[in-house]
DNA sequence: TCTGGGGTCCTAGGACCC
DNA sequence: TCTGGGGTCCTAGGACCC
């Protein structure tokens, strides 16, 4: 390879940017808190089963890194900080990234909360090189944010992804760096570039299936490249095989989509401690379902299929969906539905983590709730839930928008149901007097 | 060293319709 | 009476991404 640093693209040579914003979450809680600058600093689950999400190049230099079990974290680094996170204020945050690039191109792609593609070559008519918008970028991410961050340039999504990896610190290879923080791949050094990475450096190969292609042989880049597609598509599904072929060549036609429809939404929770009775899985479903449903209804939404997915303690899963006729976004309809697939389960085993699932939307103002004339089977539970679920949301609907407001203006903490308070122990008199507005008192 | 919580996409089989 | 093949929807599971 060359040793020269290479030139900077043009616009037809890297079309595509890539950033990323350094150790997003752990920087945010040292800017927040600049007493934590120069630690060891995590956020994540500090809990026996909590696993770190985010870590300051501190905490890197022991080792710890983000999907790390909190404990095995502890123990390569005894003094390390873990923050709970404060996902409100990491959203703050990437709105105003998102703000900056959206400044320099309205054809932007957000991955998570502090990852952005964007496709420039809207800004052909402006003369801008991509050099100068990846500059421009981190500039005023550094100023405005105070957070730092690395961008990627490429002649499709696959190598502007590549090449941001590159310009993090301690990972810096000078013959691909264009300008301080920025990387491109240039067209004489891709092909064989490419080739020398592992396998597990290309998009959608994970542990899974970097193993099975370690047992075909295959290790690098560079042996997929050569690999017969049908042969690899036996082992690994059609589309997988295509996908990674192509990759291997260089090849991804994936474009920068500005707006993605959401698909589906839901909250799970992994338990400290393991749920040992119905009963208390029953009550975290209506725990769920609240969340879920007051989710659903600030996206406008409804959803007509309802999973829960349980994990027991030998970390073994299992999900149950039920579609229904008609859209919900009411909590007791979805408490309905999901406890009824709940109770469809073997419960035998501890319960460490339930989580709640809608999907299958449809607009708000689109849905038909009719009412139900079919003869409900006596004894079907499924059936049972569905026509409850079906009249909790046709009732409900006119109380549902009226608590709704009042969390918008009060805060979310400002009204529950009765049953909720019941099952945790709280009288319903707490929601008098200091508590009627909720913690925080009313808002504005 | 033992795995979170927010999502996405793919696969495969069965039911049902034409 | 037994049969085919394609399309669509639903369910369940698996893997991946940040």
């Amino acid at each position: 390879m060359s040793n020269s640093p290479a030139e900077s693209p043009s616009l037809e040579e890297a079309p595509i940017l890539h950033v990323d914003l350094d150790a997003f979450f752990a920087s945010v809680e040292i800017l927040d808190d600049p007493s934590l600058r120069g630690k060891p600093v995590c956020v994540g689950g500090a809990a026996e089963r909590g696993v770190i999400a985010s870590a300051s190049y501190e905490a890197r230099r022991h080792g710890v890194k983000s999907a790390m079990p909190s404990v095995v974290a502890r123990r390569l680094c005894p003094d390390l900080i873990i923050l709970p996170g404060r996902f409100d204020r990491y959203e703050e945050y990437s709105h105003q990234f998102h703000g900056v690039v959206n400044d320099l191109t309205p054809d932007y792609e957000p991955l998570g909360l502090d990852e952005v593609f964007a496709d420039l070559r809207s800004l052909r008519r402006l003369g801008v090189r991509p050099l100068d918008a990846a500059r421009e970028l981190r500039g005023r991410i550094r100023e405005e944010l105070q957070l730092e961050c690395g961008v990627g340039l490429g002649r499709n999504k696959l190598f502007a992804k590549l090449a941001s990896k590159q310009s993090k610190p301690h990972v810096v290879d000078h013959q691909l760096v264009v300008g301080e923080g920025v990387v491109w791949v240039s067209p004489e050094l891709e092909e064989r570039w490419i080739a020398e990475l592992p396998v597990r450096a290309l998009w959608g190969v994970g542990p899974q299936t970097a193993t099975k292609l370690h047992q075909l042989g295959l290790r690098w880049v560079r042996d997929l490249a050569k690999v017969d597609e049908e042969t690899l598509a036996r082992h690994l599904g059609a589309a997988m095989a295509a996908t990674l072929v192509a990759y291997a060549r260089g090849e991804d036609e994936r474009t920068v989509t500005v707006h993605r429809e959401l698909k589906s939404l839901g909250h799970d929770q992994t338990f400290a401690i393991s749920l040992t009775s119905l009963e208390e899985v029953l009550s975290q479903c209506r725990h769920h379902a609240g969340v879920v449903a007051r989710a659903l209804r600030g996206q406008g939404r409804v959803a007509r299929t309802i999973s829960v997915v349980l994990r027991f303690d030998d970390l073994e899963s299992l999900s149950r969906s039920q579609t229904l006729p008609f859209g919900i976004d009411d909590e007791s309809a979805l408490t309905s539905v999901a406890q009824a697939l709940v109770r469809s389960v073997d419960l035998s085993r501890p319960v460490r983590l339930l989580g709640l699932y809608a999907s299958s939307f449809l607009e708000r103002s689109d849905n038909q709730v009719q009412l139900s004339f079919d003869v409900v089977t006596e004894g079907d539970r499924r059936n049972e839930a569905i026509e409850q679920s079906r009249e909790y949301q046709v009732s409900s609907a006119s109380l549902r928008d009226a608590l709704d407001d009042i969390r918008r203006r009060y805060g979310a903490s400002s009204v529950g149901v009765a049953s909720d308070l019941a099952s945790q122990g709280l009288r319903i008199e707490r929601q008098r007097g200091s508590h009627a507005f909720g913690p925080e008192g009313p808002v504005k």
